[in-house]
DNA sequence: GAATGATATTGTCCAGGACAAAGATTTGAC
DNA sequence: GTCAAATCTTTGTCCTGGACAATATCATTC
């Protein structure tokens, strides 16, 4: 989603014209918080409700609006959640424990130079250089090195910076550019292999983050699979007649650590059920690293690095 | 947070009973069809009091579930208000007007055999065939000309059909993936003129179809200019940050037809505020053509025809 | 014919209650 | 000890209905 969030008055022309006390143009309303943190209004004002935070000034009008160091704090938040806090641990902690918790828990020293290296390259605006380096690493590395060793941790490192508030919003959006551009390119270039599985693509509903999947497509067209992306957000009943249609071998979904468990264990089992028994149903993603207990008939990815062995192995088996 | 899906379907019941009239497998839940529709939950709510429809059932614990009637016409409805068409007029009518409104105003007439034939090849999925033609038209007619006849003219074809439930959510999702890979690629390998100036390509926030902002870039780097793209969804404030940083000559900002025009105009307005004098300001987009008065120091773009001349101007200009 | 103002339409926000769903914890069985 | 079912807590979504801001449309004036 952005989900998806029809709001055909566009808050940003509103946060301007508001009038607060403190600098009105940086406060931002109800709407352009859910935007910028992607936590629901539903979400923000039961938040405020039950945890006295956050607490945003009221307009003229007896409206939310709220400053920037609340919607920086809900970000922190929001990222935290994401890696399986829970909100009653941390929607309490103040900005500085926050950010402990974010540095503990991402092995920061792991960073290796080229990475600091990009990150620089991100950071002073020099795309042209940014993408040789991407070039240069993809043909040293070869595509598959390049993703599990460059752009997995990159990005990881992106999303801390952007975090702990080093990176800008406009940075992030470059970044994640100018990746989709050098894989996109990577894989459009790669050579299909009649032996390997045909692989239908995508997540389910609500899973916006494309940029995993896109790193999924790199790696299984280094092993020459045919990739049919079907972009993110796609209904269950969907799958099953694309992947009828395509004569899909196998479905592979990916679900990031946002997407609760349980349901991605249900979806999945009804997925299977609903599936031929030829089509395989492989699930990766940080979600899927938690299911503890496989589900009859899912192959569960629990690394990018297992890709390249799961498609040898199918290949074994036909 | 995304928001969490509730609807655990269920296809393996589907399967069974071919009972499709109360099938509780296919009826959505508000958010489902938030997601389907991009019509938000108060906004549902509001139509079901004021207008007397949606009129969804509720299921045992008396929330709304919609049956999948009722959410083609809530589609249709949605795309003629992305139109121009207003609520109140529309969305009393009954499915068959519906269907009249559209059809009147989408020149069906005018679709060339070749959109046709590429329709056909989505609509019977294959993939390859339509990378191929797609690839053809390409190097026949060159980037510039296979946007304007061939994506355009497409991408609303697609739009169209998928309305009238001719197609599934997933061809659409197909077609979107084929001619984004088509477009990135043909980017990537153009040459930069050194003359010719650089644009950063963005959308205001709640802007979410990345084709349009895909095909101004293919459009411009046809003329030689190096585009810089922000993906959608860039508050104005980032805006003003990344054109500085990177020494943007032309910030360009497309506006889809469901973005309200007054506020684009005023975000237009205080983002030529904030912006250097020697950094143009394009707007384009099916909104800003409704846009009769101009706007001091914006240039719009009417039509991505002109997007050539315009990049000629500018370089005269200098 | 373009600016101005009045009126109608349409979407967002609010409050606070209810309760389903996800997660954590305990209990029971093998 | 491990797994699974049952229970408790936490957390998010949905509900109603009122208020009113933002936008479009129409009438008026210059």
């Amino acid at each position: 989603m952005d989900k998806v969030v029809p709001t055909p008055q566009d808050p940003a022309a509103r946060e301007s014209t508001k009038d607060a006390s403190a600098d009105p143009v940086v406060m931002l309303s109800i709407s352009a918080v859910e935007r910028d943190t992607g936590l629901s209004k539903d979400v923000l004002r039961m938040w405020e409700r039950r945890y006295g935070f956050p607490q945003p000034l009221r307009d003229r009008h007896g409206e939310r609006i709220y400053p920037p160091d609340q919607v920086a704090r809900l970000r922190s938040i929001r990222r935290l959640m994401d890696r399986g806090h829970r909100p009653g641990k941390i929607v309490g902690l103040d900005p500085a424990a926050l950010e402990a918790l974010g540095t503990a828990q991402s092995n920061r020293s792991e960073s290796a130079a080229d990475i600091d290296d990009a990150l620089e390259l991100i950071g002073s605006h020099h795309l042209p250089e940014l993408r040789q380096l991407f070039n240069q690493r993809l043909i040293r590395q070869g595509l598959q090195r390049f993703v599990l060793d460059t752009v997995v941790p990159l990005t990881t490192a992106v999303g801390d910076a952007w975090m702990r508030g080093e990176f800008a919003v406009f940075e992030e959006h470059l970044y994640t550019e100018q990746v989709q551009g050098v894989l996109r390119n990577a894989i459009a270039t790669a050579q299909v292999n009649s032996k390997a599985p045909r692989v239908l693509l995508t997540s389910f509903p609500n899973e916006l983050h494309s940029l995993g999947l896109l790193m999924v497509e790199a790696l299984l067209v280094c092993e020459g699979a045919t990739t049919i992306p079907l972009g993110t957000e796609t209904p269950a009943s969907e799958i099953v007649r694309a992947a009828q249609a395509q004569r899909a071998d196998i479905v592979a979904l990916s679900f990031s650590a946002a997407f609760p468990e349980r349901q991605a264990a249900l979806g999945l089992k009804t997925l299977r059920a609903s599936l031929p028994d030829a089509i395989d149903l492989w699930a990766g993603g940080a979600c899927v690293r938690r299911i503890r207990k496989g589900i009859d008939g899912v192959t569960q990815v629990r690394s990018l690095d297992q890709l390249a062995g799961l498609v040898a192995d199918w290949r074994r088996a036909r």
